[in-house]
DNA sequence: TACTCATGAGCAA
DNA sequence: TGCTCCTGAGTAG
């Protein structure tokens, strides 16, 4: 499931379990061609930035991002891989296996300041000074371009995907295809502090939960969204069915009522 | 067994 | 805008 919070969660693994320790790379698939160059070399960080997870080695830093299809298998003992592993790796006792990603390269010295310059704020990462969200909420004031877009550009927003797009449109009462330069900033910062409150809840949990009143304790599957793969449902606030389009090749899910 | 779909994003045109 | 990358889960038959 590769939103952001994900992949904060990985990075904490990834501390917890390899950090300040060496680390055996190795690619069973044979597709990570770099594996040898960091392979044995110890893990000095591990930090998350929108979706993209920085494995910092001693030798260079690991940039692995998830995809559509990118998943993480972990398991506490050896065991043989099984289908397409991309990347393993292995610590005492500790084993993590990635299958499917988009990206997973090697960086070398300034390759990663680079790379994060063009990534936009993300909700999950310490904003003591509130200077990204107010980066945030000049980027969508200044933008033509529909607040659905907008949420879903991680040069704007690192992290949300479509899932928490369409949560947190819900939640605000703003109809995706509304500008951004006509939402008030107000409000633009109120969808902010609403992805670092949800976000930090996914982060916990491990799973994606937007519904007040269902933020804690079990939540079946059916409960969760408001409106997310919820199309032609009745909204549940309201009671009109769910809409759903495609905005720029993503399914986009809302409530013509409540998102004015 | 075959087909469809997915929580992403870079690139060419 | 459309194509492509790439893997696995779910579903129809």
């Amino acid at each position: 499931m590769p939103e952001g919070h994900t992949v904060h969660r990985t990075a904490g693994q990834f501390r917890k379990h390899f950090q300040g320790q060496p680390v055996t790379v190795t690619s069973p698939q044979g597709r990570f061609t770099d594996a040898s160059a960091i392979s044995g070399t110890k893990l000095l960080k591990a930090e998350a930035w929108g979706k993209q997870l920085f494995l910092t080695f001693e030798p260079a830093v690991l940039r692995i991002h998830l995809g559509i299809y990118g998943k993480w298998g972990w398991s506490a003992s050896h065991v043989e891989p099984k289908g397409q592993v991309r990347a393993r790796f292995e610590a005492t006792g500790q084993l993590a296996d990635l299958r499917g990603p988009t990206a997973c390269e090697l960086l070398y010295f300034d390759e990663v300041g680079l790379l994060t310059a063009k990534l936009g704020p993300d909700p999950l990462r310490p904003d003591i000074d509130g200077a990204e969200r107010s980066r945030f909420v000049e980027r969508v004031s200044r933008s033509r371009v529909s607040v659905g877009q907008l949420l879903m550009d991680q040069s704007v927003l690192a992290g949300v995907g479509n899932v928490y797009r369409a949560e947190l449109l819900f939640r605000a009462g703003i109809n995706p295809y509304t500008p951004g330069a006509t939402i008030p900033a107000e409000l633009i910062g109120q969808v902010w502090d609403d992805a670092v409150q949800l976000m930090s809840i996914g982060v916990k949990r491990g799973i994606m939960l937007t519904r007040e009143g269902h933020l804690k304790g079990q939540v079946k599957k059916d409960d969760r969204y408001y409106v997310y793969k919820r199309e032609g449902l009745p909204c549940r606030e309201c009671g009109k069915e769910i809409s759903i389009a495609i905005m720029a090749t993503r399914k986009l899910y809302w409530c013509g009522v409540c998102q004015r």
